[in-house]
DNA sequence: AATGATAATAGTAACGGTTATCAATAACGA
DNA sequence: TCGTTATTGATAACCGTTACTATTATCATT
């Protein structure tokens, strides 16, 4: 299972690990590979990557990036670490009505290059 | 409906509008609440804010902020405006393989005050 | 080998949030 | 007033995920 996502080359979703995985065991179910993913994501093995629009997509990139997504296809691509603001998060802090600001997330989005050269047609 | 998100004075969700909404407009069903909001979120009256883990919320404020959630209660918070490094997005661009990237989605987590004074007692 | 306790699994039902469908009603213009 | 178009309420379908349950492995102990 860990093999499947560390090969893909983009992120899958719990489908397409599905799909790969029962090309060797044939008769496992979707349940187990959801579970099994769950696992190797607490784990830290994978990341799980949560979306709003769509199945949540596993990340066998483990390091510190970000991501970048294009409106018209909907391609996913890592970006790597942007250096935020020293002092963001303490200033969302004293901005807040919160005790302890410690996470941040951030996501890009655009156009990917064979969009831009699709409608330049 | 417009009104009813207006007067909330958190980010309500679809359920939360049909439900005040049905006070005035007993009959009204939800599939025209969802319609509605839809409508003016494309005319920016209104900001649309998908989530993964639950339901759109609908946020009143068309200003350009964030928001924090609370990982304890899962609270969210309007935060103002971070200034971020001018050249992020000509650098993510540079770094990826994207022709245009002019979007940011940024928001944070941690522990809201009321939170935190829980787990103190 | 046989047993029983424990865990993992496949299959499928249920769930939450949203969107699609569609008949009925309303609004509008000639 | 009539016919056309748009809007609505009611409900079914949808999608991704999780819960449930009966069955099957696993494995240490006799």
């Amino acid at each position: 299972m860990l093999a499947a996502v560390k090969m893909a080359k983009h992120h899958p979703d719990a489908k397409w690990v599905y799909e790969k995985v029962s090309r060797e065991i044939p008769n496992i179910s979707l349940g187990t590979v959801y579970r099994a993913l769950a696992a190797l994501s607490a784990e830290g093995l994978i990341r799980e990557y949560r979306r709003a629009d769509g199945p949540s997509l596993y990340d066998p990139n483990t390091e510190d990036h970000f991501h970048i997504r294009c409106r018209s296809c909907g391609r996913i691509e890592d970006v790597p670490p942007v250096q935020l603001p020293d002092d963001m998060l303490e200033s969302i802090r004293r901005a807040s009505e919160f005790a302890r600001v410690d996470q941040v997330r951030l996501e890009f989005g655009g156009i990917c290059s064979a969009c831009a050269e699709k409608t330049r047609e």
